[in-house]
DNA sequence: TGCCAAACTGACCGATCGGACAGTTTCTGA
DNA sequence: TCAGAAACTGTCCGATCGGTCAGTTTGGCA
C-alpha cells in the first residue's frame, strides 16, 4: 500500500469515529507513521484528503440511485440488493453522510452527498403516504448504517460471512419497508 | 428561561449536530448571545457543560434500564414503550450516546452511556441467538435514534402529534423485534 | 441608598490547529 | 553515477481553542 492509501484509509475511519471537525491532520500523520507535513504533501488540504476519502463512495452512490432519476426504481428487490452492496462496501462513508452531512454542509463534497441522501429521501416520500412508512424507511438508512459501524457494540464480531450479514440484511429491511 | 437553562439546551443542540469536539465555547456563547466568558461563568468547563447537558437522559435511562438488571425486561411491551418514551425525550442525548459515544470513551460522563448502551446490547445478544435478530436490534436502536432525529430530512416536519410519533413507532419496532 | 453577591466582560495565556515553505532525503531512470 | 523528481521533514505563521483572572455591571435586599 502506498502512503497515500495508507493516508486516505486512516482519514476514512478517523472522520468517520471522531467526525471530520475533531479528526486533526497531525493525529492522521501519527497513525500512518509520517508528518503533518508529508499529508499535505500528498493532499493539498484537509478538504482534499477528505475528497479523496469519500469520493468514490459519492461517485458510487450516484451509479446506485441512478434508477430513481428514472423516475422510479425499477425492480423494487433489484434496487434494495444493490443499496445494500453499497452499504457494505461503503458502510463508513454513508455513516458520515447521514450524520455529518447535516452540520458540514459548507464543505462541496460533503453538500454533494447530501444531495444524495435527500434525492434518496425524497423519492420515498412521493413514495410513500403515511407517517409510519416514512418512519420506517428513516430507520431503515440510519439503522443499517449505524449497525454496520458498530459490530462490536452488537456482538457481531464472530466471522460471519459477508454473504449471511448481506442476506439478513436484505430481509430485515424488505420487512421494513414492505 | 436562564441563561445557565439557555446555554444547557443550546450545547445539547450544538454537541449533538456538529459532535462536542467540534463545538467551540465560542460558538455556544455566540448563538446564546453572551460572551465565552460568561459560559465559563455558570459552567466550569466544557466538560462539565456536557455533563450537565446530558447528565438527565442518564439518570433517566439508568431509570428505564433497571428492569434488566433484575435479569429480564419483565413485559416486553411495557419495557418497549417505556424505551421509546425515553427516546421521544432524550432523541439528542440518545443520538449522541450511540454516534459519538465510542470515540468519547475518555470523557467519564460519556463512557457512563457507554455503560449503559453496552448493558442494553448485552441484555439483547444474550436474549437473540440468530445474526439477524442482532442486527435488528442494532438497525432498531440506530435507526430510531437517527430518525428522531432528522425529521427535515425524512420528510415529518408537518404537525404530527407527539402520540400519533410515539405509537408508529412502537409498531415499527415490535414489527423489528419481533 | 448602599452593600454585596451574582452575572457578565475583555484581555490574556499556553496549546493546538491547518497550512506555507525552505531544506533534506530517497527514488528513479538515463 | 548523477540529475531531477518524488517523498518527507522541521520550523514557522496566523487563527482558534479552552481556560484564567481582574474588572465592570446588574440585581436583590436591608
Amino acid at each position: 500500500m502506498t502512503t497515500r492509501e495508507e493516508l486516505r484509509t486512516i482519514a476514512l475511519a478517523e472522520f468517520a469515529a471522531a467526525g471530520y471537525g475533531a479528526t486533526s491532520l497531525q493525529r492522521i500523520a501519527e497513525l500512518a507513521g509520517v508528518s503533518k507535513s508529508s499529508v499535505l504533501y500528498h493532499f493539498d488540504s484537509k478538504e482534499h484528503l477528505l475528497e479523496a476519502a469519500i469520493g468514490p463512495a459519492i461517485d458510487r452512490m450516484h451509479v446506485v440511485l441512478a434508477p430513481l432519476e428514472a423516475g422510479g426504481m425499477g425492480d423494487q428487490r433489484a434496487f434494495l440488493e444493490a443499496f445494500v452492496d453499497f452499504l457494505l462496501e461503503y458502510r463508513l462513508e454513508v455513516n458520515m453522510f447521514i450524520n455529518q452531512g447535516p452540520s458540514l454542509v459548507d464543505v462541496p463534497v460533503i453538500e454533494r452527498a447530501n444531495e444524495l441522501v435527500r434525492q434518496l429521501a425524497e423519492f420515498f416520500a412521493a413514495n410513500t403516504g403515511s407517517l409510519e412508512e416514512k418512519m420506517r424507511f428513516g430507520i431503515a438508512l440510519g439503522g443499517a448504517a449505524y449497525m454496520l459501524c458498530s459490530v462490536q457494540t452488537f456482538d457481531l464480531t464472530q466471522v460471519e460471512t459477508l454473504d449471511e450479514t448481506r442476506a439478513a440484511l436484505i430481509v430485515i429491511l424488505t420487512d421494513l419497508l414492505g
